[in-house]
DNA sequence: CCGCAATGTCGCCATTCGACCACATCTTGT
DNA sequence: ACAAGATGTGGTCGAATGGCGACATTGCGG
């Protein structure tokens, strides 16, 4: 699933949950959080840690993927090739303090 | 990228900003957040809040998908189809309480 | 060599977190 | 009807958060 924003999480977790047929005592416990805080995680809350929030997902299996988003369309072809699509700058800064 | 730990989270956040050759400064004004935020976030800061992270990396185009994890290998096909290996429970529970 | 932008730290401070306990509902099984 | 379990809510309390301003470094460009 596509998570956007604390409330998207919150549904995932609690659905996760379910579909488990887990109690929220019985994933608090085995993420290492309080029950009350299951809660209102799984009610959207959007300043809960990550940490916890990581935690959670993982006691729940659930694997977290995060990729850039696709590419902007190609449309159909980009007529004339962009003379500057390219930042250089930006480039050779990521080439000097590149890892 | 997969991510299990804050710490898998911040080095994302970094490469993903230099990669589009922004600054600190300037992901941090887009995403809403202090700059110094930022910094804590990229180094892996575990109460990171959940909202400003997924801002962040809204802000820096990147999708975040979890999912249930792949099913545990199928082993060459399960020799017996396993007796009990729905919960009844679980799912009666479940369409009981289902939205 | 100087200056500047970028990055990291630090302290201040009002706000909020998260664990825990107690209660209030609801639902379900007996 | 009653006991038991799940889920939400409210309050306490110590601890940490995040934004901000001020600095210290570093690296590069001119």
């Amino acid at each position: 699933m596509r998570v956007r924003t604390p409330l998207d999480l919150g549904l995932l977790l609690r659905e996760r949950r379910r579909s488990l047929g887990l109690s929220q005592q019985e994933v608090a416990l085995r993420a290492g959080v309080g029950r009350e805080w299951l809660v209102s995680a799984e009610q959207g809350k959007p300043r809960a840690e990550v940490g916890l929030v990581l935690r959670t997902l993982l006691a729940l299996d659930l694997l977290v993927d995060i990729a850039p988003k696709a590419q902007e369309r190609p449309a159909a072809r980009p007529a004339q090739a962009p003379p500057d699509a390219v930042d250089l700058e930006a480039i050779l800064r990521r080439a000097r303090g590149g890892k």
